[in-house]
DNA sequence: ACCCTAGTAGAGCGATCACTCTAGGATGCA
DNA sequence: TGCATCCTAGAGTGATCGCTCTACTAGGGT
């Protein structure tokens, strides 16, 4: 499962063939159907969600271990920078790719994505209104990090550079100090 | 070609298939490796480079009529998301699916993507740089800017709603202004 | 009339795709 | 020991993949 998911975030979802997940999980090929009577769908549904979930999990640990909102931003933007240059620019976003690539294709799947994404909303959003901001505010401001992390990884694997993560995460910091400024100093 | 990218865009790029680019180009399948002996990767890579140039032009011309910077930005967000909403949320980036499923994979055509990204951050910060940025920051907020549109793109998409893009594009403005508020008045 | 090149046209190639099918262990309960 | 259930195991399915191959047509130069 976890290494699906590695498959998942290198080759896509189109890329990865279920003969070669087999092999990377070590299993047979019947067991395959045995615990994903939905085939490949169901497969992919469940890797969209367990790889979420867990992303979700880190942010949340990174966040919590922040002195700040805006160390945190940067904490975690630099963080994925660097796991990004250590693995060979591999090691991205577990389901961005394949949240593009069944957008338009599979409703089921688009779904599942749509929900990783709207969890780990959630749990910035959370902590952002927990540190001040009101809550539609937080929201959406929540949604311009993960928007700006996802393109991150894009503009860093395509560059096979650290660099366009990190720019982000710089102008991400800034604009989160600018919410919190605007709490304190209303106007 | 304009067909082959509408396909890149909706289903990727392994999920495409060449019977699919003929029937959709209306060309037979041998006029297909005539002109791209190269075979699949040579039509994505001419695909890449014409899409990236059109949609780079349609920046420029959304900017260039735009009485400045910031309302240039939030024009682009907001027509991106519109856009989306029409087309059925298929009409998004045309390099963008491409980009990820590739960027582990070929490394020919990811660094096609890569010129493609290169050549917007390009366009964005000399512009970003005429109305008064200096250089280094007008391409760090370029590529911020960029990296959020595509981000935006994938979260409209995944959510079938253009809320994520307009968030994303009100907070890019906020982040132009405030850079060009920083020049105006230094410290 | 002749050929040469450019481009059209699609049948057919082996490989791989997602998936199905049947058969064989392993374990728990009787 | 007999039996049902859960899971392993992989050969085999038709369909589709990217690609190659040969044959045909159109137009210009000689």
């Amino acid at each position: 499962m976890t290494a699906t998911g590695e498959l998942f975030r290198r080759h896509g979802y189109n890329g990865t063939g279920l003969k070669a997940v087999t092999i990377a999980a070590d299993a047979p090929f019947g067991s395959l159907y045995h615990h994903f009577p939905g085939g490949k769908v169901e497969l992919a549904e469940a890797v969209i969600e367990s790889s979420g979930a867990a992303y979700r999990e880190l942010f949340e640990l990174i966040y919590d271990s922040a002195p700040d909102a805006a160390t945190a931003i940067t904490d975690f933007f630099d963080g994925a920078a660097a796991v990004l240059e250590e693995t060979d620019y591999v090691d991205a976003c577990p389901i961005g790719t394949v949240a593009l690539e069944v957008a338009s294709t599979d409703d089921r799947l688009r779904q599942a994505t749509q929900l990783v994404f709207g969890s780990w909303i959630e749990a910035v959003a959370s902590r952002l209104h927990d540190d001040g901001l009101d809550g539609p505010e937080a929201e959406d401001l929540a949604t311009t990090l993960v928007a700006a992390i996802e393109g991150g990884f894009m503009l860093s694997r395509a560059a096979r550079s650290p660099a366009p993560m990190q720019t982000a995460g710089r102008h991400m910091r800034r604009l989160v100090e600018l919410a919190f400024d605007e709490v304190r100093a209303p106007g």
